[in-house]
DNA sequence: TCGTATTTACGAAAGTATTCGTACAGAGAC
DNA sequence: GTCTCTGTACGAATACTTTCGTAAATACGA
């Protein structure tokens, strides 16, 4: 199969709570959205028909109702969108980057132990365990 | 003023030439990406006029011809893409972000030498220094 | 002066992403 | 059966982004 695009902005956002609620109907992803921002049921409907489309996800039926499922892991498209934040704003320079996500304020203490454990990890030869 | 908007795709490539460069004619900037994708004169121009608009460039007149200027630092933006990427796909985790970062194939032992002198200077306090 | 280059200006087209409105089908209450 | 609720389908409208075409002004060389 084609790699699947890059998702836009309002397709990572489903994605998103897909990943973390699981499958989903249409009316649970739209609940989920609503707190952050009112979406309307059809609107949702028709993200997710266009992302199966897409193959950014896939569906099952479950009687008369749809269940949908990522075809991404998350970490995937995560590292897909690095990357592409890496090439477009980094000129591909991951300390940059690194620098300017631990610039953040919302970069804590405890984030900033798990950064370097991971390093260290990484330093140990035991390259990528995601 | 109020904070400027998120650059789009073609305007973070364009701010990328400026910033790199200096402040640059629409010639340059369009001759610079040019390298990377053929763009037609006028379609530069009128980016760089609709940037202005948007408050991402200035520009300044030399006699017949304009030569513009970022607005915003790169870092500033770098930040705020690095950000913005963050919430939007990373649930505000920095470590996550990071983690993906160096789980790019790009990032070099050079690099990750570098990531970490970064986070040995910010563990003894000397914050941000960019 | 005349023709060519280069420049800005800007509306319109094309492309893409997102939202909305409406139709229709099935399930359950009454 | 009929009403209502909940679901899918899908075209159309809207919004945003990018590209293109053409006009007008100025500089410059022949």
């Amino acid at each position: 199969m084609p790699k699947p695009p890059k998702p836009t902005e309002a397709e990572l956002a489903i994605l998103r709570v897909i990943w973390i609620d699981g499958p989903s109907t249409v009316r649970h992803v739209r609940d989920a959205l609503d707190r952050a921002r009112p979406t309307l049921y059809t609107t949702v409907l028709k993200m997710l028909q266009i992302m199966t489309v897409k193959g950014l996800v896939r569906r099952e039926e479950d009687g008369r109702t749809h269940i949908y499922q990522s075809c991404l892991s998350e970490e995937r498209t995560q590292r897909q969108l690095v990357r592409d934040l890496l090439d477009r704003a980094f000129g591909g320079s991951t300390s940059k980057l690194v620098m300017q996500a631990l610039a953040t304020t919302r970069a804590s203490a405890a984030e900033l132990k798990e950064v370097e454990r991971l390093l260290a990890r990484r330093r140990k030869g035991k390259a990528n365990d995601t």
